[in-house]
DNA sequence: CATGAATGAGTCTTCATTCAT
DNA sequence: AATGAATGAAGACTCATTCAT
């Protein structure tokens, strides 16, 4: 009969529902993922999802949210190793671990369709700037240290080891034998051979 | 028995149509280009609309469609090169082109939310099996005249070249000053760069 | 390049376009036969339908005509007759043969679900009131020469004659055993047996 | 967890639907009765609607179910009399009963234009089914008791029964002169000479 | 006369969200 | 807190009908 409120048992219930959502729309995408499919799976009522969530996108935004910090946890590892090269390739190393988790690649490109509402397009950029500053301040740093090229600005060289990195999830949810596993070690490889590059011709 | 029928007034309509539903689906998305929205572009009713086609996904298959056959096109057209590798560059070339369009990388992630249904599901294959063989076709020719690396099948090769020319097309949606006409001689270099490289470490 | 409007020519389209109609009403119900199922069963254009019915319930209008038009003839056909109760095994014999055309029972069930249209249920009506007048014409006759029952009225009589020849359509359009050929001889009998009834107890 | 819902209520709400549908298809049709409008007749929002039945046809299969039902009761309390002739007679004081409700004449006229969809036929065969059942078994009984006639097989006595009870209920929906109450001992004494006459000549 | 492209009002149905219990 | 019944705006699609050729 404890009346009092447990933030404990509140923020529990919370994250099962954003794991519901997860899994949902991971699965059957942004707009297939129904309220009603995610309590379904959260095995909870449709009135409790919402009081939990004041709106549908605010379950998205969460998890989007949840993404971000984890890339500001990965910042601060990082920042802790003493060679920037070694950082840069611990940060390959979360995106091939990211791409073997199943749900990402269906999530991030569920994501993309509803990129048109403000407030999700606010929450990827968050994110993307996240991961950009995580990216440019190893890059800095390694480039400082002289181990990355200097005929491209640390900002471009950030934004073509997003794109090969956004590529591999990409393609890893696109066909079935690119795996994560199997194709790492040549991720590593391209993302290391393009910032180390001695010069790019023309 | 009179024949009133103007094939070509017929598909010069349903062009209409289709680019209507392109810029349309480009810039919210496949479930935000409400047929009335497409309608409303194309200036027609929405009779018309399902006169041309009998379902709102079909508009995504003929776009679909339209992109295999230019993609066939351009497997002819780099048939006729007789150096591989220059064969390679005009595809790269072609990337460059379709990422300036600023209609279809918004395009192309609308379509990833549907990929659930098994219709587009398969047109989406179809183009991708398109533009493989187009790819493969071509490393193979040029590493049969010892231009391409040895240490990765021809089918990797292929994949990974799609992936970074997929991230490119991804990466120009997403950053604005990220551009094709800026990135796209980088992006010729890293994927002339990786097809020719020496030895991957390993 | 005759263009004198050849009647003939113009009501036998009109017919073939009545009988595609008949054909389509009668598997689909009314409202199942669209105007473009009729037009491709009668192998015309849309606009060739209306050019000969101003709208799709005048062909349902013209169907039903037709059908009170036959009434019409057996009427005077059976007026010949000198024997009434003859009279009434003709019209007897007429039903049976309706009921073994395939089409008449779809039909009628099919008429029964757009009653509420007034035009539809003036067409009704005529049709209705042609069948009684039939009947009761010869019903009256009959009684007149002695030969019927005299415990209720003609109108009465006319009525429960009406009530056992629909049942006999219906009931041979619902259950695919019981066949004109086979019952029809019951059906006289019964019909018969209540005309000739010597009296009705309570 | 709490137990929030109350069945009763839900079962209530069900069938305040349910005569809502059934008083406005046969008024209107089947066709004719627009889920809003059986809404509107209901007092509840279209959503409500859906609700409780996934489609628009689950209410009219819901209202052939009820009528199966009722044939199943009477079926049973019919027998329990030790006279067939007086259950059959029972069954005739129902249809009679059935016939003076104006809803069931233009709900049955209602649903015969529908019977092409397999899920409405299916329904109607188990009403047929039901009521075929329920006559065959007390007809047989009065057979075996003597008091039927002999020269024809059960089955067909059975069939010929429903047909003039199905004429009687179309009969009554469309004269208006012709009520249950007036009519109702003339359809008693039909079935009851048919069924004990003598010998039909042939 | 014949055609079929064009139209848009009208249907069924979905789904996020509210609220009384 | 939790529930699920109720809601109605919005969307895809159908089809009778018009009209320029």
């Amino acid at each position: 009969m404890a009346r009092t409120v447990d933030p404990e048992r509140h923020e529990a219930q919370r994250l099962r529902i954003i794991d519901a959502a997860l899994t949902v729309i991971a699965s059957r995408g942004y707009r297939g993922a129904t309220t009603a499919a995610i309590c379904r799976e959260a095995a909870i009522g449709s009135g409790t999802f919402f009081h939990y969530f004041p709106t549908k996108v605010d379950v998205l935004l969460a998890i989007l949210d949840l993404g971000t910090q984890e890339v500001a946890q990965l910042r601060e590892h990082v920042a802790e190793l003493s060679d920037p090269m070694a950082a840069i390739s611990a940060i390959i190393d979360q995106a091939i671990v990211d791409a073997g988790d199943e749900r990402i690649g269906g999530f991030v490109q569920a994501v993309a369709a509803v990129m048109r509402e403000a407030s999700v397009a606010a929450a990827l950029q968050a994110d993307e700037r996240a991961q950009r500053e995580l990216l440019t301040e190893q890059i800095a740093r390694a480039r400082a240290a002289g181990k990355v090229r200097t005929d491209m600005s640390v900002e471009r060289l950030t934004s073509w080891v997003q794109l090969v990195l956004d590529g591999f999830l990409e393609r890893i949810a696109t066909e079935p034998d690119f795996t994560a596993e199997g194709e790492g070690e040549v991720l590593r490889a391209i993302v290391l051979d393009f910032l180390t590059a001695e010069q790019t011709g023309r």
